[in-house]
RNA sequence: GGCGAUAUGGUGUAACUGGUUAACACGUCGCCCUCUCAAGGCGAAGAGUCCGGGUUCGAGCCCCGGUAUCGCUACCA
């Protein structure tokens, strides 16, 4: 396929999304997938999902392979892709640093873009600088004015650079001075070019931004519409000027609404489960999961007062429906812009509407492959094997693998020697070491400790409070092993959902003094 | 701070594109059913559509001006 030749007007529609590997696979990456994937689907175009790996301080080696499970899982099919391949391959940017490289020259021999030779200290001096007279914060370095040869001699230097786009401000004759661009759901937004940073498009260390591979490879991957969350309006007229820089056709832009916390912020760990991999394991049904996602931000239309008519007593639009009703009705143009709130209360009300629809045997079926699956059971026995004396005492022992609201008294999580306020504050400290530990009984290890030295408590006093967040209970199987099995995201979830109660009775004890 | 986006009960949406008392779902509360808890059934409270002007016979829908919230403001995406 030769994207040159694709005239997006008209194209059988290309669309993608492009998660990058940091971590655990996002809710927010199953929504915008869901919506690029019915996209597809309606006008019987191409999905497409491509890893975007370039940065190599926040990749996480396990992750990939955990977003293929995880949009698998969900029931979301792409038709090319990293695992699947295709026609305009690689789909994994860090296989395509050459392409961006060569890119990027043409940049620079057009004038679009130049090499720039500040240290990171530098520009962060720069920002404070800037921060401290108030003005918006923007690189302003020399580099952008070198000649030919002053940027030769600073390679000649051994000078380390990044490559920045040269943002068009006018300054030699009359330049452009804004960039408008057309949101598909919003219509016209503008954006001066003095609020429109030279973008970093080639870091130092050789691979590329978002912002540059993003766009070249959405070009040469015929990528027809864009559709992505709302958090990339502002650096979209930097995406639109390398579009022109390259003399290459736009695609259409369309920015869904983000989902939120409770609180209204953008949708995030501490505050909310987000990791797929949680809902998969706590037994939520992809199907819910997938409708709940297909009510954000509206979308499916209201029946017509014909559909009404001749479908008989169908009257109302119910909030339940299948991916195949939204194939069938999903409206684009009919999404609600107002950031939608990701209700877990009602999720949880909507995967019981589905779990009480399965037939016994499906529902039967559906715990086996769950939270009564082999490997959970098997994984979970060794732990208790030497510790119960009937194998009716299993349940006793292991209640808190197979629950989802345990919640211990402050009686028991609280040591002899502590108060509950030194308690919550090691609490706090240790769930940011877990955060970012991996999760195998080493790396668990040494973060409970590392965390217990830090704020000078003892063993025994740190393993009991981790112990009461997971189980429960004072008394349990072996804990680093039982938060392994119990895993990742699950365990993370308790301990953020135990921090929230204490904070919650914390406030309440105070009003009550 | 700057720039951008957004704004309908606590939450998600609807209101046939200006036309009667703003509808549905979740949640909350009450009643019924029931050995319990759910589920189910019935009912209630809860917004006058962010605020202020304007246009119009008529505005949640149009215009102007505010305000609030969110996002971006990285060699992260």
């Amino acid at each position: 396929m030769t994207s040159e030749f694709i005239n997006k007007a008209t194209a059988p529609v290309r669309v993608r999304i492009a998660p990058s590997p940091t971590g655990d696979p996002h809710v927010g990456t199953a929504y915008i997938g869901l919506l690029n994937y019915l996209f597809a689907q309606q006008r019987g175009g191409k999905f497409i999902l491509r890893i975007e790996d370039t940065d190599r301080t926040r990749f996480v080696s396990t992750s990939e392979q955990m977003i293929f499970d995880a949009l698998r899982w969900v029931g979301l099919q792409w038709d090319e892709g990293p695992d699947v391949g295709g026609p305009v391959g690689p789909y994994r940017q860090s296989e395509r640093t050459e392409i961006y490289r060569e890119y990027c020259q043409k940049l620079i021999d057009s004038g679009h873009a130049y090499r720039a030779f500040e240290t990171p200290e530098e520009l962060e001096e720069e920002r404070k600088a800037q921060m401290a007279a108030k003005t918006a914060p923007k690189y302003n370095g020399p580099s952008r004015y070198y000649t030919a040869e002053q940027a030769e001699a600073a390679i000649a230097a051994g000078k380390p650079y990044t490559v920045r786009l040269r943002v068009p401000n006018g300054e030699k004759g009359p330049g452009v001075s804004s960039t408008t661009f057309r949101d598909e759901l919003r219509g016209d937004i503008t954006f001066d070019h003095h609020n429109v940073d030279d973008q970093v498009l080639l870091k130092s260390d050789g691979y590329p931004t978002y912002h540059l591979a993003n766009v070249v490879d959405d070009h040469l991957m015929g990528i027809t519409d864009v559709i992505r969350a709302e958090e990339w309006i502002s650096s979209t007229p930097k995406h639109v000027l390398l579009y022109q820089a390259f003399g290459w056709e736009l695609p259409r832009f369309w920015h869904m609404p983000l989902l939120r916390n409770i609180d209204k912020s953008k949708i995030s760990k501490r505050k909310n489960p987000v990791s797929l991999i949680y809902y998969r394991q706590a037994g939520f049904l992809p199907q819910a999961l997938l409708n709940y996602l297909g009510l954000m931000g509206g979308g499916m239309a209201q029946p017509t007062e014909q559909e009404i008519v001749s479908k008989g007593l169908d009257m109302k639009l119910s909030d339940i429906f299948s991916i195949e009703d939204m194939k069938e009705k999903f409206d684009f143009q009919r999404i609600s812009l107002g950031g939608p709130v990701f209700d877990l209360v009602k999720l949880k009300w909507m995967n019981g509407e589905y779990l009480r629809k399965l037939s016994p045997d499906e529902f039967f079926t559906a715990l086996r492959q769950t939270i009564l699956s082999d490997d959970y059971i098997k994984a979970i026995a060794p732990l208790v094997q030497t510790r119960i004396e009937t194998l009716g005492q299993f349940g006793d022992m292991t209640g808190f693998f197979f629950a989802d609201n345990i919640m211990p008294a402050p009686e028991l999580f609280v040591p002899k020697k502590r108060t509950l306020e030194e308690t919550l504050a090691f609490a706090t400290d240790l769930l940011a070491a877990l955060e970012t530990s991996d999760w195998n009984t080493e790396a668990i290890d040494a973060a409970v400790r590392a965390t217990l030295t830090a704020k000078e408590w003892s063993v025994k006093e740190g393993f009991m409070l981790l112990r009461a967040i997971l189980t429960g209970s004072t008394a349990s199987p072996p804990l680093l092993e039982s938060l392994v099995v119990f895993g990742k995201a699950r365990s993370l979830d308790r301990f953020r959902r135990f921090m929230e109660a204490q904070k919650k009775a914390a406030a309440l004890a105070n009003r009550g003094k």
